[in-house]
DNA sequence: TCTGGGGTCCTTTTCCTT
DNA sequence: TCTGAAGGAAAAGGACCC
């Protein structure tokens, strides 16, 4: 799988870097990225459609139902690829998740609206999200990594990075042999291939891991910056997105060199004090950041977007039982995970794509759908519901373990709850 | 023709209390 | 009673990421 994989050699050779004989070790971060992930895991039940333009995403309930209806009782493998729905044939909202290469070349890319790609590609196989299946290919791949390299940051469904610091050949070539392991291991247990960066640390190696996609393994170390890092455009930098771009873009600095050029008081005037220093370290390959293991949640949220806008005068039952579900689904994903929270939110997105969020507070914290509902009422009552509703939502934050709460302290938070007052749209 | 859903983090604004 | 300052917490919004 690597022989061709890159291996970026700095001028003296990656074994001068660091100092084998005093078994001194150097901070060593990789960033590991699956390649085409959501695609790649279609393409092992349905390898027929290798090849072909394939998106993924627009999954409404009407898609998902058509689909199950196709793949029922076969064999997933032996579908012809004519008999797959098309994305021409679609109408309605939603976006696509992924594209695969072939169908990117007619322009159809992730975040694009439905319509617009259909438009573009027509002819491209449209399939459902199966989030469930993605998730079980996640958890293989972070088991194969766990399982020969304990420092491991989950950093989404696709993506974690590994402290290679004290793993065994995790200084060899600069992490390099650590690495091919790792993609050797990932790709038998799942079939599925990823790109990996070494670096000092992890903004570092998260930029490593896309110099050489699919299948690569590329190692930077401190001094490689000026040659390796600083020619980039700014926005490779995770963390700086397009409206920090086009602002960098109008002052003149297109590359992170330029970027590192910049005089740090000046970038934090303009930036802000912490995003402006930020920025200025960033340039610098300097980010101190370290592996973390563990994380708790800070939120819980559900949304959903509406097939058409809806106006409360019109839609008043719809737009009911819309909040009643996203609670219940909060409610539920609260007590799966056993939190329970003290701030619940509400968002509306309107028809102009303009949002907004309110936010209510209680005594208490709160776990049951009825709970969330009467808060969402709250905070409902302090929205102008004049204009057309496209998008609803319901967050939970403030969150507590519910173990960590005593009986006590649940009894009281039932009674203070009995007193809050109802909302109807 | 538009623009999903689930998150995090940061900054600014608003509100409340002293 | 009114006003203003100060500080903290909560709320709101925005940028970003996958």
């Amino acid at each position: 799988m690597s022989a061709s994989s890159s291996f970026l050699m700095t001028t003296d050779g990656p074994a001068e870097q660091f100092d084998i004989a005093s078994s001194k070790s150097l901070r060593r971060v990789a960033h590991l990225d699956m390649d085409a992930f959501y695609g790649s895991v279609e393409l092992l039940r349905y390898p027929q459609l290798k090849g072909l333009p394939v998106v993924i995403g627009g999954s409404r309930r009407s898609i998902d139902e058509d689909f199950l209806k196709l793949i029922e009782g076969k064999d997933l493998s032996l579908i012809p690829p004519c008999d797959f729905p098309k994305l021409g044939r679609y109408k309605g909202r939603g976006v696509i998740t992924t594209a695969t290469y072939p169908a990117r070349q007619f322009g159809v890319g992730s975040a694009m609206g439905l319509m617009k790609a259909a438009a573009l590609c027509p002819q491209a196989i449209l399939l459902p999200v199966d989030f469930p299946r993605y998730k079980h290919f996640s958890s293989l791949f972070k088991q194969q990594i766990l399982s020969i390299t304990p420092l491991m940051e989950d950093r989404g469904i696709d993506e974690v990075y590994i402290d290679f610091t004290h793993v065994k050949n995790g200084q060899i070539l600069g992490g390099y042999e650590l690495a091919l392991q790792l993609q050797t291991a990932i790709l038998t247990a799942t079939g599925l291939t990823c790109s990996i960066g070494v670096a000092p640390n992890k903004l570092l190696a998260k930029m490593a891991s896309e110099f050489n996609k699919p299948k690569g393994i590329s190692i930077i170390f401190e001094e490689d910056l000026a040659t390796k890092i600083w020619p980039l455009e700014c926005r490779k930098i995770n963390g700086i997105g397009p409206k920090t771009d086009q602002k960098l873009k109008s002052l003149g600095i297109n590359t992170i060199g330029q970027l590192a050029q910049k005089n740090q008081l000046e970038l934090m005037q303009l930036f802000g004090k912490s995003y402006g220093a930020w920025l200025f370290d960033s340039a610098w390959g300097k980010d101190n950041r370290v592996i973390s293991t563990s994380s708790e949640p800070s939120s819980i949220s559900r949304e959903t977007t509406f097939d058409k806008d809806l106006s409360v005068n019109q839609h008043k039952q719809e737009l009911g039982t819309t909040l009643d579900l996203l609670c219940q689904q909060v409610a539920s994903d609260l007590k799966r995970k056993g939190y329970g929270a003290k701030t619940i939110g509400i968002k509306l997105r309107f028809a102009d794509f303009k949002s907004v969020t309110r936010d209510q507070t209680s005594s208490v914290y709160i776990q049951e759908a009825d709970q969330i509902r009467k808060l969402c009422g709250q905070a409902l009552k302090r929205v102008d519901l004049t204009r057309r509703i496209r998008l609803l939502g319901v967050r939970a934050a403030g969150l507590s373990l519910m173990k960590d709460l005593n009986n006590q302290e649940l009894k009281t938070q039932a009674n203070k709850m009995a007193e809050q007052t109802t909302f109807n749209w």
